[in-house]
DNA sequence: ACTATTGGAGAGCTATACTATCCATGTCAA
DNA sequence: TTGACATGGATAGTATAGCTCTCCAATAGT
């Protein structure tokens, strides 16, 4: 297919198809002449891939080319991925305090060794928590009593996630799979959270009249 | 104190701090005289939660208005804010094509309706987890085997959560907790989910000679 | 042969979150 | 009291991200 058929099947523009290949998120088409080139069912998808990270995981396109150029070597290594290029996509800006960014990394490390969590020597992951964590106290809020609950949670989701990932066939689907989950998971689990809470909250404050249970999309 | 003082305590650049008073992040310091103002702890404060809910929450500008506004009203109401104002918060871009998204719509409401959870006529939650489920669909991955899962551990998470915000003694303080729970909860739960996510994936995929259990902040 | 489309390259656009510059007015140490 | 420096307020400029537009010669399809 050319172009205008990719632009068609994968519901983004033509210049904004034109941009991602600039960017090296969509490998280009097969040249069959100097300004000719041929597009096939791999580009739609890689398309609504790229779309799905930036509109769902709000991804930047820095990182979805990062991420999709590991996904693309030729043996992949998952656990690589979930430890190194994973990252990537939780980061935060720094803003807080050294002091109690430095209590915040204590804290972490406490916990990964109450956990006896087996983590690669790369501090990116830690570095999101004690990030978190610092926040917390910036606004002078303990999170002290959510750490440990929040902790729990996540192992049971990681446990389910790495099913997810198991359940891949060959180690390309396992990739995708951890990609598509870690990032995709995030937003649904951010959603279904603040369900709940409302739920909780609706439970806990006294239900309203404008409550039901269901709802089209409009 | 005056705006430098307040710039020091809080971290914020000087010309930030008249933006954020332009774009009404910042409530204006009591006038002294046509051109002085003062500030107090307050501000500092303010400050504070306004840069973590930026760089932490990674919240719009406009969102972090908006929510302030309500954390500021005099007798708030914790329900209304939870059920309501956070909802923004959680905001994906829509990307999906309409089939796949009405599709989304109706696991949404099964999934609602098995758990039995009270939410709000309001669609805005309810649309934000379609879009996600819609977002696995496009991908080409199936979200069902997750969503249960992820709809346990949410259930679970929302129950800590509003113990968190009746934790707090006042109506305001309980406000101030949903908002800071909800938008650093979201950011801390993802944190510690890759974490226990690299751990499951070093016990599946074995354990590299890269591995440790506790680094510093560098 | 002729009209529309293509690949490729560059410039331009929009939104967001600042950052810099002015200036008339104030503060405060000497 | 005087003079360097800070302040509030307004306006304009900057950096980055993610597109979008315009142009061109070469080609496809009829």
């Amino acid at each position: 297919m050319r172009i205008a058929e990719l632009s068609q099947k994968a519901g983004v523009p033509v210049p904004t198809i034109k941009y991602y290949l600039r960017e090296g998120l969509l490998p280009a088409g097969e040249l069959t002449s100097p300004n000719q080139a041929r597009y096939d069912d791999r580009h739609v998808q890689r398309l609504r891939l790229v779309r799905v990270l930036l509109d769902v995981g709000r991804l930047p396109i820095a990182t979805i080319r990062d991420l999709l150029t590991k996904l693309d070597e030729p043996d992949p290594d998952v656990h690589e991925v979930l430890g190194r290029a994973l990252p990537a996509t939780t980061g935060v800006r720094e803003s807080s305090d050294p002091a109690v960014l430095v209590a915040a990394h204590e804290r972490v490390n406490t916990l990964i060794a109450q956990r006896g969590w087996l983590l690669s020597g790369d501090a990116g992951t830690r570095q999101a928590v004690a990030e978190v964590i610092a926040a917390f106290q910036q606004v002078g809020t303990d999170a002290e009593g959510l750490l440990e609950h929040y902790a729990d949670a996540a192992e049971r989701i990681a446990v389910h996630d790495l099913g997810f990932v198991a359940r891949a066939s060959d180690n390309e689907g396992k990739v995708h799979a951890a990609v598509v989950g870690a990032v995709l998971g995030n937003s649904l689990l951010a959603a279904l959270r603040r369900m709940a809470q409302e739920h909780e909250s609706a439970k806990m404050f006294g239900i309203r009249d404008d409550t039901c249970q269901a709802a089209g999309p409009d």
